[in-house]
DNA sequence: TTAAACAATAAAAACGTTTTTATCTTTCTT
DNA sequence: AAGAAAGATAAAAACGTTTTTATTGTTTAA
């Protein structure tokens, strides 16, 4: 535990102004001492860390933001979750802010989160946090296809890292995940194991990574030779509900798919409610594959095969290029797309019987 | 959108000197006259609020902050997830943060997140909150029966809100589910349906809700007049492969439960997925019920019986409790024990045949 | 009618830093 | 040996507020 745990009614805590009556030197030779000064004699400085050592001197962090105009914070815009009848949305946002945290953790910066509740509501917080520097950097997600935010915060100059990327041909740091891959990858294990009726659970149309999974799998069935079946792509909030009403709706249409591919997990839980209901087995009857997002596709019934996103490790990712763009470097080299990967639990092809 | 999207390069943004030069007052009165003072004239306060609209002028937070000693923030501890094979463990962080957001929204406080690792080190930081004055009021969870940060927290006078309570009997603002409550009622209606050997998948016993529930599990054998099955009460972490070794292994014991009664959906999700490799199904051969976080449980195959926790509505008002605690409201009036809402999805009596 | 009370505002001080500028020694140059 | 350069530290200014104290002018009280 901590040092002490008693609180050793600690007579206000010592400031520069201390340091400098219990050392004799002046609180500008302190200050310049504690933050690394060359101009200052190496005894002198010696005995001034010791001194602040000694008396438990910490900075105090208002008197640093007023003279220096920096908060040491770091902004994450985070969607609220109104909603009245709540279902599982955005649960991975707790494992990114986690990320986040751990990567801020050694820096002298802290997160602040600024819940949002809708897209332009969240471009107004994020106009706010720059003209007021209210913050030191900004963290969002979320990213469309012409993202505002992204213009507003390239033109100011204004730190951020983006998860997810917009369109535009525009230079920023950002983290995503390659969806135009994994779903062309998904889309073509399903074709390999004879599919070609297959649906598409997807995000909203204006997020760019619903567009990009629509890219994959599109091409998916384009390097097959085959006709994309773009008639069954759902779009939506990415609820439980969704997922499951999608399910229902897309298989009972005339010509239904005989597999799925999930935006994540909440909708698969979904799509295997709407599976439930209508008396079919996945592998029997209709395959799915998923993108994993909290990690618990392994303990459906049946398992089923996924994309794992390692959303935390992600999280790390956007929290270290924010602390390297806040220090001033390039947001060229602050770029990472990485590959989920994939993790057959199934053989996706109807246990064969659809195989051509 | 915002009112003007280009950023029209704002030469620096006023300060009250600006408005002072601009209103010919000085920066004395127009703080007062801002900040609501009485000795300020009616109509001098007119003209100074309409300048200060006219020019967009918002006091400087650094500013304010090193005058006042307020730091305008809300602090929260979150616990990192730092596993390397992360799972779901089923604090629903982000539903409470997005409480909490909402009820700070219209307030001039500011969310910081904090992530911890350890108990010890959650312990840690709230103390260098408090020490340092890095934060105004304090938001945390996971209390234990007996908590050293309520002790160290009631003692310095900081404001802090809990959700969950201790066992010491101090006073202090928190939030809670009524644990013992929920689960008295779950174990007797299953007892009600005939059931006699219930598993208990709880949370690791340090903490006080977990000895809460196992009071309330206890005291609903006692009442039917049995001896409670303690012997199938698991401990653990919340993840949703502790639910599934749990089921696994007290399902295998000699003389195994019939019915279980479990924390979290995420374990819920694991206790199914073991469930389903037994071949084993709900409603037949097991009685499940559950709490609810992230309200999913409709979904699960068949739909389970839960008790539904509102825990966006808890976050809004940990917030909203913290507000009014750092206002200087008594403590005493600020405290909610919630109880959840039981769903009957399942008879929960093994359809009948299990019926005393 | 003059001192005292009051109302309204201005001036000054303070919060705790960092940074710029000034001062004082010491050490080189030539 | 005198002036210049360099090294080390101190003093002062500044960041943008709020709050305390001071200064006006105006009204009240005796």
């Amino acid at each position: 535990m901590a040092e002490s745990r008693k609180s050793e009614r600690r007579e206000l805590s010592p400031t520069i102004k201390t340091l400098a009556a219990h050392t004799g030197y002046s609180i500008a030779t302190i200050s310049k001492a504690l933050r690394g000064s060359p101009v200052v004699a190496q005894p002198t400085r010696d005995a001034i860390v010791a001194a602040a050592q000694e008396l438990g001197y910490q900075a105090n962090a208002r008197g640093m933001a007023l003279r220096t105009g920096k908060t040491y914070r770091a902004a994450v815009l985070m969607p609220i979750t109104s909603a009245v009848g709540y279902e599982w949305d955005g649960v991975e946002y707790t494992q990114i802010l986690s990320g986040i945290s751990q990567a801020l953790e050694d820096s002298d910066y802290q997160l602040s989160v600024h819940g949002f509740r809708s897209f332009d509501d969240a471009f107004d917080i994020a106009r706010r946090l720059v003209d007021q520097s209210a913050a030191d950097g900004l963290i969002f997600s979320g990213v469309r296809a012409d993202d505002p935010r992204i213009d507003m915060l390239v033109e100011s100059g204004f730190p951020f890292v983006s998860l997810g990327r917009c369109r535009t041909p525009l230079t920023y740091a950002h983290v995503d995940v390659d969806n135009e891959w994994a779903a062309f990858t998904a889309t073509a294990r399903l074709i390999a194991g004879g599919h070609q009726r297959i649906a598409l659970i997807n995000a909203d149309r204006r997020l760019s990574y619903a567009l990009d999974r629509i890219d994959g799998f599109s091409r998916a069935f384009n390097e097959a030779g085959l006709a994309a079946s773009s008639d069954l792509i759902a779009d939506g909030d990415l609820s439980t509900r969704f997922g499951r009403d999608s399910a229902l709706r897309l298989l009972g249409l005339p010509n239904p798919p005989t597999a799925l591919v999930c935006i994540n997990e909440s909708t698969t839980l979904g799509v295997l409610s709407a599976l439930g209901s209508l008396e079919r087995r996945v592998g029997v009857d209709v395959d799915v594959i998923a993108y994993d997002d909290i990690n618990v596709s392994a303990y459906f019934t049946p398992p089923i095969t996924t994309f794992y996103q390692p959303i935390e490790l992600l999280g790390r990712k956007l929290g270290e290029f924010l602390l390297r763009r806040m220090a001033g470097e390039d947001p060229a080299n602050l770029t990472l797309v990485s590959r989920p990967e994939l993790i057959g639990r199934q053989p996706d092809n109807l246990g064969g019987q659809n195989r051509r």
